[in-house]
DNA sequence: ACAATACGTGACCACACAGTCATTTTTTGA
DNA sequence: TCAAAAAATGACTGTGTGGTCACGTATTGT
């Protein structure tokens, strides 16, 4: 027998066959909202029968949902960040804290780009990470690692002088606020067939990127205003 | 007969039972989200039989979540934005703008603290005034008439100077954006049972339209930065 | 080749809930 | 006072769906 074998075929197979299911069901979800999906639509999209998915995640629904929000957004949401914030020396001066959150921005921008039902699910269920209601305590908890995380560049950008002496943890709600707000904007326009004058001025994720790092470091008063 | 009587006795009742369904309804949505909620659960809080709510609501479920979100949600922001901007002249200096902004941001905060069920309504289901489902698209056309209430002002402040010369369309998606962020942020800390360290730094209005104020308008960056 | 075990499956069940309607209760007007 | 109109009601129905499980089918080890 080869116990060395990392994962045998048939774990392989499994945890292909999960994957699928987890794919199936996000689609479903960010087409749907956690409500509207149904665990038939998630196994006939994935191509199981519905019993299968009782299988591979004996607590249904929620439990695909739960390892959908936390693997895929909040995982996701650290993973930009830490991409986004490797060197905190660069942090010290304000040319280099505008220029790393602007990375941030641009990479959460990008990111959500490139993942349109993460983006979705996120708009549609993203409130479940904060109200803290029976089933989704951990994700809430979860959750606000994420502005732990977020709340160490902005701190750190801060104590050496870069930023404004302003609490760190709002900072990052109204950063995420805005990179939230922005990217609603974008698929309001998106989703909106009339498409009306007005939803035009969305462009690539850097002239999204410059607008908001525009408003939020250098502000909205006209720079030779009194 | 008087037909010179504005509204019968009967008539009157009828509004009055009419108004404590929908606050019943709005109750049960704050509390449990559009899908969570069962007519029955509006019918007994507001002390009717089910049935009865038909009689006022043929639409039933629907036509209390639109009513609610029209006359509430949207027609609250239309009232704030139109009481927080009754002086376009103000927004001809950065000064007058930004105290015009200041008091629109503390009008938000405030009506949102007195009112805490739209909040909750809102931040639960608000994303049904972007989406255009099936039935929503009304609501998504009326939303779109909030932000077009909001670019004014802030047109008319970059028209004057007073603001950089950006598009105003995604200003106002911002803007609502971190006011957005913030009051999440608020029941955020107010429903984590634990009240950690980090949750403290929220305040009266006045503080909150401080902080959003100062870093919308006066940028993130120390002021005196190079 | 064959038993033993693991895995996939969809018919089935229980239940929750939106919406209906026949009946009861209240109001109206004469 | 009382019949007719209006309004309230909650038992009932139909539907949709989350979850179960007895059965069939592959996979494994010998």
């Amino acid at each position: 027998m080869e116990i060395a074998e990392p994962l045998s075929r048939r774990e392989r197979e499994r945890q292909t066959r999960r994957q699928a299911m987890l794919d199936a069901a996000l689609a479903v979800f960010a087409e749907n909202g956690y409500e509207g999906a149904t665990i038939d639509e998630i196994a006939e999209r994935a191509e199981f029968g519905k019993g299968t998915i009782y299988n591979y995640f004996p607590d249904g629904k929620e439990a695909l949902f739960m390892t959908l929000l936390a693997e895929l957004v909040i995982g996701g949401l650290h993973e930009v960040i830490a991409s986004s914030f490797s060197d905190l020396d660069e942090l010290a001066t304000p040319a280099g804290a505008r220029a790393a959150f602007r990375r941030f921005i641009v990479n959460m921008i990008q990111r959500h780009h490139s993942e349109d039902n993460v983006l979705l699910m996120f708009m549609k269920e993203g409130h479940r990470t904060v109200f803290h209601e029976d089933k989704t305590a951990v994700l809430a908890e979860q959750f606000n690692g994420v502005f732990d995380a977020l709340v160490v560049p902005i701190e750190q950008a801060i104590a050496s002088g870069a930023l404004r002496p302003i609490p760190a943890l709002p900072v990052a709600h109204l950063l995420m606020g805005n990179i939230r707000g922005y990217l609603m904007a974008e698929l309001d326009a998106r989703c909106d067939p009339s498409q009306t004058v007005h939803k035009a001025p969305y462009g690539t994720p850097d002239a999204a990127a410059d607008f908001i790092t525009t408003v939020l470091f250098d502000g909205l008063l006209a720079p030779d205003a009194a």
